[in-house]
DNA sequence: GATGAATGAGTGTTCATTCAT
DNA sequence: TATGAATGAACACTCATTCAT
């Protein structure tokens, strides 16, 4: 709603581009070999632009790092509330949540690369970025809506934490994603294929709906 | 039970023990910082020994690491069977299983960073360790077990893959460790803490007994 | 004859003078001691510039070599060129070109080492300047050139091979600088020696000629 | 003929043979990269025996490279006291001797890589092998005989110095096998080839003895 | 005479970052 | 805004050599 926005000038725009060209960049290459691992030479020069630019649009490769994190995460919620679980049924509402969930790591590797990479950072830019603790507000909300009406109706058992709920659907399809590689060299299973996560999605919603349906009498 | 094994000379003994040193650090080393962000310069200075010595016995820096993630595994694994769930009742043996996996990964931290470094790393390593994909066997055929007894004495559903059930409490107890940082600044929760750990050990619990339990009829 | 060429600013011109820097630098320090024995961290203490402007502009230490080679090829070439044998009588062009190629290795003692260095690794490095090959077809052909005339006029015999002409004299003047120490070592005769220079030059030059004369009827 | 030597010990003759072993593989290593270029772990690895030995029999890198360039020295002069030219008459004997030093050169391109290096190093390492100036007088000698027949008899013309003939006899042979990579790369002649070889020593001959040769009248 | 472990100085290379234009 | 050149500290790794047994 911000009115009386000027219209962006030419050099506004490239501008804009080449930030976002670098940002692209950087998630791809953040993700693939974590903080540690990227290079900010590598990533200049898969952009359209040059090293000079990442510095100045960014200011150092953990400022680039810190931005790639935040638009990540800007990412996750838009997709979240783009789908609007409250119209459902509570079982259904969280029945879509879960598979919503799971198909969101299973689709965005990338994000749960990052993800992992800022845990063994110990969560430091994370940390630094300001708007983190109230985004996820959202999803949180939706889960004791849903759990709330489900209790009412009889169906789920009263009492259960929605974050609880989250954390549990969360772990599931993380693992799925994160530890993919380890996991096959283990087990011999690939979570990866197309079988394998039809199967596992079906497992995963019914892993979590018989925690938090009511028995029966 | 190695008869007729020749004493170890006391050279042949300080070099395990600069072995085991080295290792002991580098173990430390790249679950803090990554395989990229550990630096063998740190490890060798925390060492009791030289930089020199690192190359002698691991090669490189590649082969140090290999030799700390074999190392990590080889843990697990005699930790697992330490502990004896087949003289258990089904029911008993299942929950103890849920609880020493839970508790394994909440003690070694430093395990569940390697894990995550290495499925950042795609898994290039653990794949060239030969005696990975044996080893992993034998919880599987406990849990196999486990499920079959129960299923026989009619306390769980029969069916039921011991891969999945594996999978479901591994991805439980791993995310509580793994992801840390990025849910406490999400939301707030600190899954380190004792109140925390006490809760969500009966809550996992709880969700996979929940999940292999026979529906009253 | 490259017209609309832009002036070069000033940044680039500095940067041509520390390639050059570094490339004459860099040529006394392979031809002295070898590709292996050369040090990047010396080359670059008697550079104007660090050594991490050698691996800017050269990438590697090979890369740097290879310069250097290419370098000192098209000096020899250039020299070669600049003089004009077509236009003399047989007998005293082919006089002329023995008397010059034996006074550019006289004079040109670190080009001699360079060559040797490079036939010790087998020429891995002169295979890959693209530019070789061709550029020494100029010296055969006016070999051919005056070998065709002087056999025309009587005084050279017919059907002696330029290259086998330019191998003799190559090998007669490459001897007398790349064996001095040895040579020196086994019978107390030293070839850097102004007499034994005017000396050896003109015996060279009799071998030479008394070889592809004529002989009289 | 030293008499009263005492049969050697056991202890002795390992003694030797490891020697003997270490200098083989040393003589193959300098020459096939140069000094600089030659690792002693790589050397003490090839060989039956431990890097300790190295140490032990040669003292330094530079002493066994020392000991090496004594040993191929030695071999190429026992090489030559073989073969008995002296009975020879003049024009064959020279014949003969440019023949052998030709085959020589090219049957031990170790020999010349080795001489090659020296030269690179200036030399330092042979001048201060003791007996290495007195050795190469034979061939002088032999030469000088056979120069001074050859002039009596009329064939040769008189006042040549052996030292000459022989300069030009080795530098024609040398750089035959030292400058193969760079000729070839340079005028894709390839100098090792069996056709190359038989060709060059016919014509090498021809150029020494057209030299040498008294003119008619 | 022989062995494997150990050493310190060095050796080629790369890192994130800044400067001059 | 944009660019290529430049920087110094760090980085993984290797060298010839020696020690303890």
């Amino acid at each position: 709603m911000e009115e009386d926005a000027k219209p962006l000038s030419k050099r506004q725009l490239t501008a804009i581009k080449t930030r976002e060209d670098i940002l692209e960049v950087a998630y791809q290459e953040f993700s693939e070999n974590g903080f540690a691992g990227a290079r900010v030479d590598e990533i200049a020069e898969k952009t359209q632009t040059s090293k000079r630019m990442v510095y100045y649009h960014f200011g150092s490769k953990e400022g680039l790092y810190q931005a790639v994190l935040e638009r990540a995460y800007e990412r996750i919620r838009g997709h979240e509330q783009a789908a609007r679980f409250e119209d459902l049924a509570p079982e259904q509402a969280l029945r879509a949540i879960i598979s919503h969930n799971f198909d969101y790591h299973f689709e965005q590797p990338e994000f749960v690369r990052l993800v992992m990479n800022e845990n063994i950072m110990k969560g430091e830019h994370i940390a630094q970025i300001p708007t983190m603790k109230s985004r996820n507000q959202t999803i949180i909300a939706a889960l004791a809506d849903i759990l709330r009406r489900g209790a009412e109706a009889g169906v789920f058992r009263p009492g259960i934490d929605p974050i609880d709920v989250h954390t549990t659907i969360s772990a599931l399809s993380f693992y799925n994603v994160s530890n993919r590689y380890t996991f096959r060299e283990n087990f011999g299973v690939d979570f990866a294929s197309a079988a394998s996560r039809a199967r596992r999605r079906v497992q995963i919603i019914d892993v979590v709906m018989r925690w938090v349906k009511r028995e029966p009498d």
